[in-house]
DNA sequence: CTGGTTTATGCATACGTTTCCAGATCGGGC
DNA sequence: GCCCGATCTGGAAACGTATGCATAAACCAG
């Protein structure tokens, strides 16, 4: 038994094709009778219309293509739901597309999105540098960035506030009376490690402290990574007090150095993240860190999209601000006055 | 400028367009310098053929539509990462859709992914009881369930096989020393915690133990409802020295409410979860946990699925073992040896 | 009753592919 | 030189929908 089609239904009210077309879509045209009759004989008859035939002739499908490195990345996977509910709210579908932080499937997924003609892409952190952009603006659809990690100033994005974030991270370390503060980055060179970077300088800046380079330790972004940077600042004759990390992540790497030092955190290091990761609740002690509202950007990126699709500017660059989160693993000082800061 | 089509590029190398269409597509039929030549225009050009106009005739979109709770779920994300990965490979795109345990809204992205043409529909941790199954199985594609929680035997499915894993952790905690254990479990009757429950039982039943009803709670298998569970078991006259949870979002609030009423785990309290979620290695003490293989489930979920597009018989359900993982959450009766269990 | 509007419907075409069938070209055996 | 089969290519129909245009029916004013 084939799919039924317009056709078949349109034989079985005695009417036209296009008629059964017009019903369905609700056209003014037709006497409202009509309509409700067609409607219901094609609900009787279970028919679903064909939203790839559709497509065919209206050139659009209702469909967005959403590129992320690992969707198993919790950061990732609730930004995802945002793109995702937004995106069904108006109706649209979305493709998940994972690239593995391989440019090379990056190329493909992206590639596999145009064959499919989605009308919208969005891309999370994708990692795919300058070679990207060419091939990704000559498809006619619009895309939108998030958390970008290479600079460029060609296509939409939307980005939290890395810069001011972590510097009132940092800043918030500084009012607790540290002044031997760290940075555990990243050694990719990213730009929301960059920028984070320059928060933190900013934040000693303002704060009259000296930068010590060798308080600055790079990991990978995960655990593993910011286990071994941490164990780098451990080493040091005279350690940090406090580290303000590139993201949840290295903290939690870095919070299980400090504790197979014999260190407690925060009494004797206070620890800032980055992100509000779920985890972050339940570590121990829970960390302090600075919340990227992840669904709330997911969302901000569908509708610039929206915004694209309907003809209309969008903002070249939407930043969202973050917010810090104050946990148990943030203390004043040892020693420390409050305030006396 | 129209996105160009096969006729465009025929008409470029003086070709008919069902050559163009033969020769992307590699037919043997076609002289292989034939083929070079229209392949190289073909890119020369920026031509990307049309999946839509393609699916309309072939009769296949080469597409799965995914439905899960909330991709927000460190557990579904997983799984999703499997199916995506396993869809790639062979050239399929998935479409994800949160259902948000709102059945309704189930039936709706259902019923769009019916208009898209999906070639199948994978469910993961499906709420939707009995009314549902009808639906799926009057649309003509195949599905497969993955952890299903309402029993049925009409569909395929791939489920954790939840009556061994827990009776196998429990076990565990027997070995230990532990006689008064808890069970822990969810308040909504969903298979997975009957079959759990099910296997706390028989792993009590083969020790020789006797079920005492009191030692089980209900949360709602989220860190709240887990940390009301627990208070009540803590609250119990003799209560009990180990708790068996029903998933690790459970533990993770049980074990706030062991902290809080000033109780150590695992010294005064083991604890044991169920799912190994990532942020389980960072609890405070690292959970002690049945490992599900959530990417796994979802590539065998995917093969399934593939194994029924292709008209192959498949498995109606597929049972993956877990795996217990021990951490630090669990340790020996308090002045129980060992070698005497 | 007639002519001109308005209203409701049908016809035909287009969207971009795949694929069946027919036709053209070619080489070779007789 | 002719015919046959093999090899390659083109023509045309089909997939299921949307929509511009034509047309039929109904209405109303004169």
């Amino acid at each position: 038994m084939r799919k039924l089609s317009i056709k078949d239904i349109a034989a079985a009210a005695g009417v036209s094709h296009s008629t059964v077309s017009r019903a369905l879509r609700g056209s003014p045209l037709l006497k409202p009778e009509t309509v409700a009759r067609i409607r219901q004989i094609a609900q009787e008859k279970g028919y679903t219309a064909s939203a790839v035939a559709r497509s065919l002739v209206t050139r659009r499908t209702q469909t967005i293509g959403v590129v992320v490195t690992t969707i198993a990345d919790p950061f990732v996977a609730e930004v995802v739901g945002g793109i995702e509910e937004a995106a069904n709210d108006r109706g649209y579908s979305v493709f998940l597309a994972n690239s593995n932080a391989q440019p090379e499937r990056e190329m493909k997924v992206v590639q596999s999105f145009a064959e499919r003609r989605v009308d919208g892409i969005i891309v999370t952190s994708s990692r795919v540098g300058a070679l990207y952009t060419p091939m990704l603006s000559n498809m006619k659809v619009p895309i939108v960035l998030i958390n970008n990690q290479h600079p460029g100033e060609f296509v939409h994005s939307v980005m939290i506030a890395n810069l001011e974030a972590s510097r009132q991270a940092v800043q918030h370390l500084i009012a607790l009376g540290h002044r031997r503060i760290g940075y555990l980055g990243d050694r990719f060179g990213y730009q929301s490690d960059t920028e984070r970077f320059a928060g933190y300088r900013e934040a000693l800046d303002c704060a009259g402290l000296p930068f010590q380079p060798e308080l600055v330790a790079h990991g990978d972004g995960r655990p593993e990574g910011g286990w071994a940077a941490m164990q780098k600042l451990l080493a040091l004759p005279e350690r940090p007090t406090a580290v303000f990390c590139y993201n949840d992540m290295s903290a939690l790497g870095a919070l299980r150095a400090v504790r197979e030092a014999g260190l407690r955190v925060p009494q004797d290091i206070s620890l800032v993240g980055f992100d509000d990761l779920f985890v972050a609740q339940f570590t121990d002690p829970p960390l302090t860190t600075v919340r990227q509202p992840k669904a709330q950007m997911g969302r901000l990126a569908m509708e610039t999209l929206f915004e694209l699709l309907e003809g209309a500017q969008a903002a070249q660059l939407l930043r969202v601000p973050g917010e810090l989160i104050l946990r148990q693993s943030t203390a004043p000082l040892a020693g420390h006055d409050r305030a006396a800061a």
